[in-house]
DNA sequence: AAAACAGGTGTAATCGTTTACAACTATCAT
DNA sequence: ATGATAGTTGTAAACGATTACACCTGTTTT
């Protein structure tokens, strides 16, 4: 394999000057440049970018810390932020950490040892203080969840807000008894968006019912584990307020399989708007999230702590939105 | 930041002594490797691994090209690979190339300027000639696709035949008249499908009626789009078989807008065996693809070609399996 | 006692680039 | 003619590790 040595012997020049015309330097002649270019051709020469990774300590790579990639949000999410990077030259690795603390710390060590230029952690499971210190050190920031006292740059929706959002309007249709199907404190973002739920009932002076808050999870089977406990009530809550839509889905489709049919028996609102909310029958009115854009502005972020090391701490709300599709019963009545 | 110098110079000893440590020779004093040890510790040092790749020429890391992600297949697709590459301290970069030749030509670079050791493709643009001459020189893996004519190793299942047996399970339950939705020639997958459904008809003494066969593609709208088509016939056809279990749900969704009711009015098939098979209403029955196994025998062949050079072609194709659910009307006489 | 050997370590070359610095040429102003 | 300047190019030192080779020091073999 040829390498710029060769390049340069071949056109009688350094390989400084192959290296300009490489990198496109301005001072080089013209006819140097296409001496050299036809070299290039000849040799089919590629430059091994080892070599200048290792020069300019810098690989322009950013890796993406995942929980998963089989549900759609984080799917979204990593286009958006895959986009932004390409846009840049970055190129985008995936690290599918199933939230196991130790896959995570292994995939920290990359930046560690200079493998990636930056983290975008899309979940972690340190705490705020190790968060806090690894982002210290590492170019990294925060994407969908906001960690509670970490000083790192995040972007995210409202969790809190997106929730009582979503409650009103449950609440403002009629629906008095709502459970709430969520993943616990795993996530910051679960535990925000229950809050925001309390919150709503609170001020429709609604006393809250402990057992209605189901912590099972994101998944489409946490969504059946729900409607499980959901069916073995002494009776039926009015809606579900399902925290990502394929729980919603879970939800539905058990309750289905015992007769029980959204929108005339019950109500069921998802989280996150992604394609299967609109393609599921009944269709899912869910809260939306601008899932690409908080990976782009992720992406965006990231890069400003990689050039200009400026650390200054900064927490980027994007708009979420009520979709409102058909699982919800609406009255025409109450505003 | 500290590097192998700072640790010899501090341990007294030599970088030479340093290196071995770090890479556990078994050639050094158990108290040499105890000073250096901590004095490893007492820098808080992480070897630059920039370092060990430029002189060793390998990155361990490999490239797979994937034109979405969206789509759930590929995902556990891409889940298998990860988990093998793991195993094996591999790590793994994602292309997402949206199927555009010069989004994929761009990542195909990465591999020639050895910033990875080799490349699965998931799907590619190339011609059989450009993706064999492409095999030929950088080791490369074909997964979920078997390109005609390509010298390169292959995993996936047998397409053509899995389409037969869907073709022939709805032929057996009565189905006369199936239209068949898929990608055209884009996919080889798709072609490959499409012979094994005119296979099974032909067989069946069935003729083939060509407006029956809708090239729209993978996704949810391409479902959507062919139903349209299917609506605007003069008669429905007896049954849908889509070869992607998100088309055969658009295909469903928007028969369902106009009260056409799967399983009573039409029967639909799907492919894939996706998590949404599984969970949408009515459940659907699909051809079942190991995808999880797919990636992670990709992954081994293509490990073998990065160590052994071995270039042997080998197609290896991995079982299918008919998902019987819901979605196809069944008589209970027929054989 | 000399030779052979093994265990442990250091020296320095190497991987393929980039880039600071030096140096050369031609042009221009003085 | 001299010095300054701009444009172009080359030399060699990085970058941070790995590793071939040499070189010790003891110990064992002859």
């Amino acid at each position: 394999m040829a390498t710029i040595k060769d390049v340069a012997k071949k056109a009688g020049v350094s390989v400084a000057t192959v290296s300009r015309v490489l990198n496109h330097y301005d001072n080089v002649r013209q006819e140097t440049i296409e001496a050299v270019q036809t070299a290039i051709q000849e040799l089919d020469y590629h430059p091994n970018f080892l070599g200048r990774t290792l020069r300019r300590q810098e690989t322009m790579k950013i890796l993406v810390m995942v929980p998963t990639i089989s549900n759609q949000f984080y799917s979204r999410v990593v286009k958006g932020i895959q986009t932004a990077a390409q846009a840049h030259g970055y190129h985008t690795m995936l690290a599918i950490t199933g939230s196991d603390p130790e896959i995570e710390q292994e995939h920290i060590n990359m930046a560690r040892r200079k493998l990636v230029d930056g983290v975008i952690f899309l979940h972690t499971t340190m705490d705020a203080i190790d968060f806090s210190d690894f982002a210290e050190n590492y170019p990294a920031v925060s994407a969908c969840e906001l960690v509670e006292g970490a000083k790192i740059p995040t972007v995210s929706i409202d969790d809190y807000r997106a929730a009582l959002d979503g409650t009103r309007f449950l609440l403002h249709n009629g629906h008095k008894r709502i459970a709430f199907v969520s993943a616990g404190d795993l996530y910051d973002s679960s535990r925000r968006r229950r809050m925001g739920y309390a919150h709503a009932l609170r001020e429709a002076g609604i006393e809250a019912e402990d057992h209605l808050i189901l912590n099972e999870g994101f998944t489409f089977n946490a969504g059946k584990r729900a409607a499980a406990r959901i069916l073995a009530m002494p009776s039926l809550p009015d809606a579900v307020f399902a925290t990502s839509d394929s729980t919603a889905i879970g939800v539905i489709s058990a309750l289905a399989e015992h007769g029980i049919q959204v929108c005339r028996d019950i109500s069921v609102m998802g989280f996150d708007n992604n394609q299967i909310a609109e393609f599921y029958l009944p269709h899912l009115t869910t809260i939306s999230q601008p899932q690409f854009d908080i990976g782009h502005k992720a992406f965006e972020l990231l890069l400003n702590k990689i050039q200009n090391q400026s650390c200054e701490e900064q927490h980027i709300l994007l708009p979420h939105k009520l979709e409102c599709r058909n699982s919800v019963k609406q009255n025409g009545s109450s505003k």
